[in-house]
DNA sequence: AACAATAACTAAACCGATTTAGTTATAAAG
DNA sequence: CTTTATAACTAAATCGGTTTAGTTATTGTT
């Protein structure tokens, strides 16, 4: 299994390599090679299995076909989820992904990027910690194609494919409220990510729009880092304080999980005395008990999309930005109180 | 943001390509280079944010840093865990992850071996189809580090890193037994893969060992494609029949969810009817109604290891092959029948 | 016969870095 | 004074492919 060269085989076929490249690249008839020779070059190629080195053609090219993909963290389902997609969606057209887990940290974020273009990827797709505007703007200046997804800069023109987090909430404090619950708890993380703010505005919207007032005492925020030992004390408030709730959205499926965990600790009854929605979902929620309403993100979508944005881009097709907002859609199960 | 490059610095202190090359990769000092040129180098360097082309130095040294995974899914979450500590423990050692998926085709995992090598990877980590023998001896046959993980060549002499699957299932067969179960079946997908199979024999020997003649009529096979579809007929069978089982032990956690499904739209109690226990689990197994008992597999341990070996491989530091087979864990929840 | 066009290739530069094989000035030793 | 060693660099080849800029033989036209 001696590696094969395309020099080696210019000299097995006593052609020049040049003659060899330009018929493997499809450029034999623009080039006036003759069929005959074409076919020897074809032939041989393909009895011998022969592939370029691809670190080789990148240099000479100045593309790689590869594509930069940098998440939160590929271990979590969702960002697993739309990995996956992207993946298949990018092999199809002839792209190998190469991802990272920024693990939330903005200088981390950052040098993922910089790597990422040191490796000469062709284009990124990057679900962003949103507080790496400089280089994001850096990206922008060098017309450098990149497609953001589930969190975008709203300041700034870029490429994107997010959901609708407003909506998303919105539409399930709602179906709380139609349900008859009039207080509602809003457990988030610290404040850092656009998205989570807007999944809190959501919730806020529906009550104002409701004639219920926002509570402040019903809005909880742990910390990234340590969610599951502050969960503890943020449900016990919110369940045993003299203004206690009677249903909580969660922000996000981890938060849902983890709370779901401290009500069965306390013993309160789901959905009987605390209704639960939760923002995204577990592989297992309908199995769950109770089996948890979720506001679901359609990650396929988000995948495909942003990998057919982004080759648009990277061939100059587009101008301008191309910006997408998905719905979410309300999977209605036991826990928000439906019989 | 002109791209920078070495020749550039080169060109702006007055020395040449060679002596920049030397004094950014450590050489300086054993090639003699004066610590004045070394020290404005790396001055003019790190004040411009100099980056090597990765493409450049990968053709150049033969050596890219980077790591090729090829897993069965992405969008696994089994896999998607792996693939993150893969990530952590590479990313920390210097060295960029590239990752395909297989889903479980040989002949497409084939083709990512190739596309892997073609990209120039320094080392490979298969979770392999166990179908492409004559691939893993042709990466042998070159010397070419890869580990395996999850499954492995029993027949061949390769590296890996895998869990014990007959223990575990032999394991948890014993604790159903213990709790007084004597009708146990088997859920498992159509042969293919050894790892299967290793599960399937240690739910029987556990039966031997106690007395329990294994009764074909309690193994169901599922295929992998269409497991959701087969699995209604094959619960109905094991919990209709005239012998039917009072548990049921499922060699993945996918088949254990769709089980449960199955079960919870017949009706059947589960533990009290028909116990459960799930080899390896989803996020939310904790929370299902009911919780689920599960033989846990160590994904950080797997990752970690594999990552390790295959450093001390690329590095040439083992001759022979490095064989790990990890021990399983099983949790126990309520779904196997314990108070 | 001379000139122009074209088929069918080719050599060499290029990509950006690293490695190999020198070169040159200076100092020390014989 | 001559020779040797060494500090401190350098030019060019190399990696494997692609692109640029030719070269040459043949044919057709004037």
């Amino acid at each position: 299994m001696k590696r094969l060269f395309l020099k080696d085989i210019a000299k097995e076929l006593n052609v020049s390599k040049t003659t060899v490249s330009l018929v493997l690249n499809n450029k034999g008839d623009e080039n006036k090679i003759s069929q005959d020779t074409q076919q020897r070059i074809l032939a041989y190629a393909k009895e011998h299995n022969y592939v370029p080195n691809q670190l080789a053609r990148g240099l000479s090219r100045g593309k790689s076909e590869t594509i930069g993909l940098i998440i939160p963290n590929i271990s979590d389902v969702f960002y697993a989820r739309i990995a996956g997609f992207i993946e298949r969606q990018a092999k199809g057209l002839g792209y190998t992904v190469i991802f990272s887990s920024s693990y939330e940290d903005p200088q981390k974020e950052g040098e993922l990027i910089k790597s990422m273009l040191d490796r000469q990827v062709d284009g990124l797709i990057v679900a962003s910690t949103q507080k790496n505007q400089s280089e994001i703007d850096a990206l922008k200046n060098i017309n450098f194609p990149f497609v953001l997804i589930d969190r975008h800069y709203p300041d700034r023109e870029t490429d994107y494919v997010i959901v609708d987090n407003f909506e998303g909430t919105k539409k399930a404090t709602e179906h709380l409220i139609d349900q008859g619950r009039n207080k509602i708890g809003f457990v988030t993380l610290k404040p850092g990510l656009e998205v989570m703010q807007q999944r809190l505005v959501g919730y806020q919207d529906a009550l104002i729009n409701a004639g219920i007032k926002p509570d402040k005492n019903h809005v909880s925020e742990v910390s990234r880092e340590n969610f599951m030992e502050e969960m503890g004390l943020e449900i016990k408030k919110l369940v045993e304080s003299s203004s206690s709730v009677d249903a909580i959205v969660f922000s996000t499926h981890y938060l849902a999980a983890a709370g779901l965990r401290e009500l069965k600790r306390l013993n309160v009854e789901v959905p009987k005395e605390v209704a639960v929605v939760s923002f995204d979902e577990l592989n297992a929620f309908d199995l769950t008990d109770p089996p948890i309403t979720s506001i679901t993100q359609p990650a396929s979508e988000i995948g495909r999309q942003a990998v057919d944005i982004l080759m648009d881009k990277m061939e100059g097709k587009t101008n301008g930005s191309i910006e997408r907002i998905l719905e979410t859609k309300l999977t209605i199960r036991k826990s928000c109180g439906v019989a």
